[in-house]
DNA sequence: CTGAATCCCTGCCGATACTG
DNA sequence: CAGTATCGGCAGGGATTCAG
């Protein structure tokens, strides 16, 4: 809430009491979006799943800086931000499947909006 | 170019040879605007530029608890980057403007996308 | 008023080694 | 294969103090 007056250009949106929030609060709706991205590599992990599921080596292999430990921890915040699910495959060796969830699905938007500054600021 | 092919919905858009990068760049355009907006505090400084110039001392009375070094270091960041202009006054004791740039206020539509997400998120 | 300099503390992340 | 445990380096940021 703490940045809700974001929607500066947004009619019809009034500021609301919630604009004049005066400190960072997990609440806020931009945080909370900021905090589901936190932490280096996390957008090329959930762009990565967004081309398609991925198992754990298969995410390793894409991206081969990668530690298997920041990995699993990437993945652990993610799904319990609800942004990924798990699914363990019955093979042989285990393996594990990673697959966006709706709402993972619906951080393109987000990246793309992302995306779309950064392009126009380098272009300058 | 990193998370290029974050336009996986975006017909037209190769996903293109960039889209394999495999590790953070600073080039790619997602980290662009995320390096932008990093550091605590920073989204709320712009959320109270888009509303309208400030003083260095208007900002520390809308943001109370934050610190005169953190906020001058953020202002440095973004006029860095290109987001804030500075304008000294020649008013005494001497007082300086902040405005966001063309650039800055560009940045409207992005926190858009965070807050919308963040909402939708948290509203489930 | 608007900062810069310093100190300290915490959290992130990389490397390495180990487990089911 | 898919992780967890541990350690160490380094940068971020809060509090305080000093300067232009």
């Amino acid at each position: 809430m703490a940045n809700q007056t974001v929607r500066i250009a947004a009619p019809g949106l009034p500021a609301g009491p919630m604009g004049e929030v005066a400190e960072p609060s997990p609440s806020c709706p931009v945080e909370i979006t900021l905090a589901a991205l936190r932490g280096r590599w996390t957008t090329l992990v959930i762009r990565e799943l967004l081309r398609g599921d991925r198992t754990f080596s298969e995410l390793r292999r894409t991206l081969p800086r990668l530690s298997d430990k920041v990995l699993s921890e990437r993945l652990a915040h993610l799904a319990e931000v609800g942004v990924v699910d798990r699914h363990r495959l019955p093979d042989w060796p285990p393996r594990v499947r990673y697959s966006l969830t709706p709402r993972g699905r619906s951080l393109g938007p987000v990246l793309q909006a992302l995306w779309d500054w950064g392009t126009e600021s380098r272009d300058e």
